[in-house]
DNA sequence: TATGAATGAGTCTTCATTCAT
DNA sequence: AATGAATGAAGACTCATTCAT
């Protein structure tokens, strides 16, 4: 069952339709990676539709046939990008018997493999540079994505402390601390990538292990 | 040393020169600070020279005698919020008696009063949003402000291990997970302050002690 | 004798002819009055083929199988819009017995009810507005609705005069100034309504007085 | 003194300037001709911005110094060729002394030089054409056109009524009478011309008798 | 026949930049 | 040095028309 998630107009049409015409869903993928291509080289404002319809292989009429407009298909980009990662550490979480450590190492092999090596990473950095101009991809973000993401480091931080495995609150209150460095990641490289490379698995490795001591870790 | 790379017209105004005009270096000021606002506002290809022109209280065609064209600008804004705060820190921390503790606290707090609840926060975003395609600030940025101020906090680490107030040299290897908050902090009330807005003092404090503790802190 | 030029699919199908497809006719006539409507708020330029579709309750390209373009659709408006108050008025002339009093009287309140207070008004109306951009469209309404008006009011004129009616020529010679009322008729509302309506009947009423007098009426 | 009357944006500049650059108004004036014969020809919706800046002889953006956008632009216009014509009229018969028969005549020549046999009849027709889509222009033009217009046919009527020259007060009731054939006369030619071209200053001359003796005219 | 997704030419409008004053 | 009117390239979006189903 593929994953299909579009709050947009064009619904599937025939769910074993014929392969000729690429189908709705299909297209409005090509859209939006190419969508995300553009808009991560240009930003918001400097994105040219045009340069998405033709990555995207169709006429620029065609975009408007799928997206109302130029924020539409931002926000279409953002919320296409957002539950995917965080579903599936959601869930991973709630069946895992681990320790708090090992789980930390997961989401942030997670993160570093869905979120920042990945096109998705783009999407991060979109945030940034837009949000503030965007209220509303911003609520739905932080709907989405970011209470989302801070909901489960306090759960995790819960746990660890209902273990025992840790001693302090800190990241329960402030787990925007665990998640910081994130932000780095995906801006590093474009930016200051050539100058000075930044070593993604050390740097998580190193997170990890500074935030575990730094909350009083002891092996439960 | 202040830095200069615009055919700014007056022969080096410098800032305590003459009385003659009082204007140009005045006068570039007015349009640096209407020039952060605009492009904080609106973004690099969102901002219009105009509206720059109009808040420095000036004509359009005066921006062109001090600036050659809107990157020039964009340039000149980054150059010249470089500088102050990080020249400041270091100087005291050459001369920095006192724990590392003690230091730790006065960056984070001079970071949070002069580059978060400044409009240098702006700067920050800027750098995020529009980094990854000015590749000659982003080259400039990473020169006059975050080689330096990685280097800053690896003399810090450096010292700290060498006094024996910390065990780990994590910090030393990754100093950007102790400014990734920076990031979070600069970023946030921007985008999600109405849905959850950031105890600012309060993160850093946590972050101070995460970190310390995280690193092996013992009083020296 | 219903003229026909558009690129009709059905074999022309007579409008009592047989019962296989009750539409096409039916459907073609749906189309009309759609674009009737369409274009009277629009203009023709400014009439959107889909709007035209969607209210005529097909697709948009169905459209296409009736009139072959935008143009052909306005002509088709145009043609078939302008046989049946004329029609009727000459048949009722030639049949006449009462004065021509009773007639200008009876031509009046034909018009109102039937070009006035009707969506024929707006025929009217687009002509004035887009007749000069269309000549083919101009030609056929001066040969099927002015020409063929002008002369049934020389017919009156000729006959009031021959009857020793009236005195005066004036309105054979200028039959337009009989109709002029008319135009103002059309339009007035739409436009001043709101200020100061126009009391239709009365207008005529006031008209036909004034014609009548003006023409030296007397008795028979 | 030049009549100049712009109610927008840029006003004069010094009234007695060099003549180089063509000086606002004059551009504005070149602008709105411009604009009279390119939506004469193609109506609101058909008129481009582009070939109106070319026959005014400017580039694209110009336009958009002096009109805001296509609607002011169109809104401009009306305005502009609003009132020379009634102000004169106005004045003229404030001071008449002539019998009404006479006032007429110097009327209706007014009308046929200075509206019809002039651009300005192009404004009559797209006021008729497009005025129930642009109820701001509609309101002006009533205001300044048609209520002033239908005041001054009341007061003529009245004084003819006070002096005994004519009987009816059917024109006081329905002014419109009197200029309904400006319109037939407004379009015409430019739709039915090539078929029958019209007579107008006959066709006036005919309207004028009608009226006069169908209101009862008797020498006073 | 009927459909409606796709196309791309065409249009308004904006805005960085120039230049005559 | 300062101005702001003028320019025109560029970009978002629309819509008549076509065509595969």
């Amino acid at each position: 069952m593929p994953d299909d998630r579009e709050p947009t107009p064009p619904p599937a049409p025939s769910p074993r339709g014929p392969r000729k015409r690429p189908d709705a869903a299909a297209r409005r993928r090509a859209i939006l990676d190419a969508a995300l291509e553009v808009f991560a080289e240009h930003g918001f404002t400097g994105a040219r539709m045009e340069d998405v319809a033709r990555r995207a292989g169709i006429a620029k009429g065609t975009l408007y046939l799928y997206f109302k407009d130029k924020t539409a298909l931002f926000e279409g980009l953002v919320h296409d990008a957002a539950d995917p990662i965080l579903g599936r550490l959601e869930r991973e979480f709630a069946g895992f018997e681990g320790s708090t450590r090992d789980f930390l190492e997961l989401l942030f092999q997670h993160i570093r493999t869905e979120a920042i090596a990945s096109p998705r990473r783009h999407i991060i950095r979109l945030m940034l540079a837009e949000g503030e101009r965007f209220p509303a991809i911003a609520d739905f973000y932080y709907r989405e994505v970011v209470a989302r993401g801070l909901n489960l480091l306090r759960a995790i931080n819960q746990r660890a402390l209902a273990r025992g495995e840790i001693a302090s609150d800190a990241a329960l209150r402030f787990p925007q601390l665990i998640i910081a460095p994130v932000l780095v990641a995906a801006v590093w490289d474009g930016m200051f990538g050539r100058h000075e490379p930044l070593d993604l698995p050390g740097m998580f490795a190193a997170h990890a292990e500074l935030v575990l001591r730094g909350l009083g870790w002891r092996e439960a």
